[in-house]
RNA sequence: GACCUGGUAGCUCAGCUGGUAGAGCACCUCACUUUUAAUGAGGGGGUCCUGGGUUCGAGCCCCAGCCAGGUCACCA
């Protein structure tokens, strides 16, 4: 498909030419020596000091008066006014590089190298005038420019979503606080993997490429292999692989795990997603409460410097101790009912008052877990963990040490949304083998999500896992939270879309030479 | 998957009861040696998401579709 290059891309690439012919190489290959930033520049500089300086970066605003300008260069870090003098960057007779290269054949979206000299301006800005100026790169397509007024009130910012999503390379350049919410996101990792790393738990790789999907309920992907000639699914968890290697004597391991669900989408949701896997021997979930708030509140201190945090209307304190509350607990705390002690058919009555829809298929398990999810979930804002879960809805947890019917698992909720799960895991070979037969039954009754029975995980744990805890945090909703963030897409760089209609169309052949 | 909202210039948006398409910024030309949403003067730029239909005439009305966002369902 030809797409017919609009008015000001002509422009662009007509001085592209123009350069050329002038002898100026608008993709030089050599390097260019960039000494500084301008967030240095601007923290390090004092009045009067002499400072020389080489920075490089895209033009963004310029404002020419005749012989001489000032524009604006963003780098990596920020922006910094540059003044262009025609005499100080011409000292010969030849006025070219002012006249023609800078006043006319660049544009905003350059990317431009600066020698110079830091001063302050006038009105107190810190500056560089330029002393040279080298064009490192031509940019073809105009960028969607915000403009800032003096009150710092944000015009025509570059709002689509769609585009923003589709060219996040756009976004990225002309909205700083999309950069922000991503170093943030890195930053958020990165403590993580320094608070597990000092605790000496090892990370690990395991495969995306299973030939059975477990460790989660949800429906996969699913790809073929040539040369093997077989199925495989891209994983929907790795929980089944890390408890092999606690099996095979690590006792501790952990792994931050881009995993793939073939589910609806949502601004909650994304095909591919992030989750921090960790397992520990020799611990059990009680004992995982602890490193998760310990762990959490770091993140937050790293990131933000203290554990409140806004999320919207909401602050959040990620400050230990979290509130723990039972799922009954939560219930009765949520709706005034106690149905720890109800059956099946009361709890089912019980529910439909509450407002929550039950069908007949529904277990105790389910019922209970649809109470809540109803009830309660979606009113926990400060983080809370909800503890002992229905062993239907667990089939890899282990059977609570007291209470009948229930699993040792447990979930963080926060801002109403679930951000990590956690059980005592379930070391019983044969107790294991039964829950995942009670999966085949739901799967041959039609549950597209229940698991599949996994043969060699079990030979594994025949050959014995020691007790161990486990967890999953969501690392895309933690970094919404972190970044407050409405949606996973402003924590993902690339979030998945349908393609472009028609796809990227390509240029016309356009030769400016054959044009006057 | 269902429902709601939207798609018009590079960007952000107007567009009346259906009568040949508008603004600001950006762009082009000219002026201007400390400006900062620079300024002043002049100018150019459109597949109105796509395809049908109604009509003398459609950006606008009708039908079908595409893409996006939101809400719900499912899920983390």
């Amino acid at each position: 498909m030809i797409r017919v290059l609009s008015e000001q891309e002509i422009v662009r690439r007509e001085s592209l030419q123009k350069l050329r012919d002038l002898g100026v190489d608008p993709y030089p290959a050599d390097l260019f020596d960039v000494n500084t930033t301008s967030k240095q520049i601007k923290e390090k500089y004092k009045e009067g000091e002499e400072l020389n300086v080489v920075i490089a970066g895209r033009l963004m605003s310029r404002r020419i008066m005749g012989k001489a300008s000032f524009a604006e260069l963003q780098d990596s870090d920020g922006k910094i006014q540059i003044y262009v003098n025609r005499d100080e960057i011409c000292e010969t007779e030849d006025k070219t590089m002012y006249n023609t290269v800078f006043k006319k054949l660049l544009d905003i979206g350059d990317i431009i190298g600066i020698t110079g000299t830091v001063f302050i301006t006038k009105v107190g800005e810190i500056s560089v005038k330029v002393k040279e100026l080298k064009v490192l790169t031509k940019s073809l397509r105009p960028l969607p420019l915000p403009k800032v007024d003096a009150d710092g009130t944000v015009h025509d910012a570059f709002t689509d979503p769609e585009k923003r999503y589709r060219q996040r390379y756009v976004d990225l350049v002309v909205n700083p606080e999309v950069k922000d919410a991503f170093i943030k996101r890195t930053k958020l990792t990165n403590s993580m993997r320094e608070f597990l790393n000092k605790k000496e738990y090892l990370e690990v790789e395991t495969p995306i490429l299973q030939p059975l999907y477990g460790g989660a309920a949800a429906r996969p992907f699913k790809t073929h292999h040539n040369t093997l000639d077989m199925e495989l699914y891209l994983r929907i968890a790795n929980e089944l692989y890390l408890k092999r290697l606690v099996v095979g004597g690590f006792d501790g391991v952990y792994e931050f795990s881009k995993d793939f669900r073939n589910e609806g989408m949502s601004r909650f949701h994304n095909p591919e997603f992030t989750q921090m896997e960790l397992y520990v021997a020799y611990k059990d979930y009680a004992w995982m409460m602890d490193l998760v708030e310990e762990m959490v509140e770091k993140i937050a201190m790293d990131l933000h410097g203290k554990t409140e945090i806004q999320v919207g209307d909401n602050l959040i304190n990620f400050q230990r101790p979290w509130k723990r509350y039972t799922m009954y607990e939560a219930i009765d705390h949520f709706t005034g009912i106690d149905i720890s002690k109800m059956d099946e058919a009361t709890m089912a009555e019980t529910a439909k008052k509450l407002g929550v829809e039950v069908d007949k298929s529904m277990g105790r398990g389910k019922l209970i877990d649809e109470i809540f999810g109803e009830k309660c979930e979606g009113q926990l804002i400060q983080p809370t963990f909800i503890t002992d879960y229905p062993v239907e809805m667990s089939p890899l947890a282990k059977k609570h040490r007291e209470h009948e019917g229930l699993v040792e698992r447990f979930e963080a909720i926060c801002n109403g949304k679930e951000i990590c799960n956690a059980f005592s895991e379930l070391n019983d070979p044969i107790d294991q083998r039964a829950r995942f037969e009670e999966q085949l039954e739901l799967g041959k009754r039609g549950d597209d999500e229940a698991m599949l029975l996994d043969e060699d995980f079990l030979r594994a744990i025949e050959y014995g896992m020691p007790p161990t805890a486990g967890l999953g945090i969501g690392i895309d909703r933690l970094s919404m939270i972190m970044t407050n963030s409405n949606s996973i897409q402003d924590v993902l760089f690339f979030p998945q879309m349908k393609t472009e209609k028609g796809g990227v169309e390509e240029w016309q052949d356009y030769n400016p030479t054959s044009m006057t």
